[in-house]
DNA sequence: GTTTCATTTCAATACCCATTGAATCAATGC
DNA sequence: GCATTGATTCAATGGGTATTGAAATGAAAC
């Protein structure tokens, strides 16, 4: 992962709201959830959800899918790692042995059945 | 860690200047360096730099301590990976076995002859 | 085909951030 | 003491961010 994304990825982190929303998601699993769910169990208004969603998005931290009229968010497992990864890339000095390297996953990796490929 | 400090934390590397500041102290180790070398390496104003050693210092994410006229910034690797563990803390859904916690250290654990106890 | 539902777009607002230059403070050397 | 060096403070500036309300889109149901 280059600096430029590890930046934008902490960027799209470093907000109450969206934090709460990318953990809901992790949480959720790679089935992800529809917008009006986030928005109805962190109690946010639906158009500022978008806005944070984008954020999320620019950062490569959520993919969507319609279904129907929902739009379905999941959060990107792998960026998520990238970024973990980026984090502990400079510590120990180079004695990565005794560096544990993060890992973030979904409890069961299912694929998923999308009506549609997730964008981005 | 509580979410308001992980939300701190996040906030503090999510700009290019800080993040790289951060890895140059990472890098550093629990010696740290003097702002001016900081400010030399990264070619940054002194003012400036101030700013954003403030910014990590309210963070947690780095201690500062004077040595005649210097002053000696190293990094709260205890902070880095109080982050990392929170932010793997939603993964695998409660299976913690599966999800592989974070460690930031520095390679050599050295104590610091400081002139002063480091402040924050 | 119009109504309904889920979500997005747009414009406006208030607030926070990063950088700069000038001035100040603290410690050292002469 | 006085000048020098290292770092901080202050005020000002431009740009970005989060939230809100009103309006618009897109897909489904009747």
């Amino acid at each position: 992962m280059e600096k430029a994304d590890a930046v934008a990825a902490l960027a799209a982190l470093a907000q109450d709201n969206r934090l709460d929303v990318f953990r809901l998601l992790v949480q959720a699993g790679p089935e992800g959830l529809p917008a009006g769910k986030v928005a109805e169990v962190l109690e946010l208004a639906p158009n500022t959800l978008t806005f944070h969603f984008d954020r999320l998005r620019q950062a490569g931290l959520v993919t969507v899918r319609r279904d129907g009229r929902s739009m379905i968010y999941a959060a990107r497992f792998e960026t998520m790692n990238a970024l973990l990864g980026f984090l502990t890339e400079n510590c120990c000095q180079g004695d990565t042995a005794a560096c544990a390297p993060a890992a973030c996953k979904p409890a069961v990796a299912k694929r998923t059945k999308s009506t549609k490929e997730p964008v981005r």
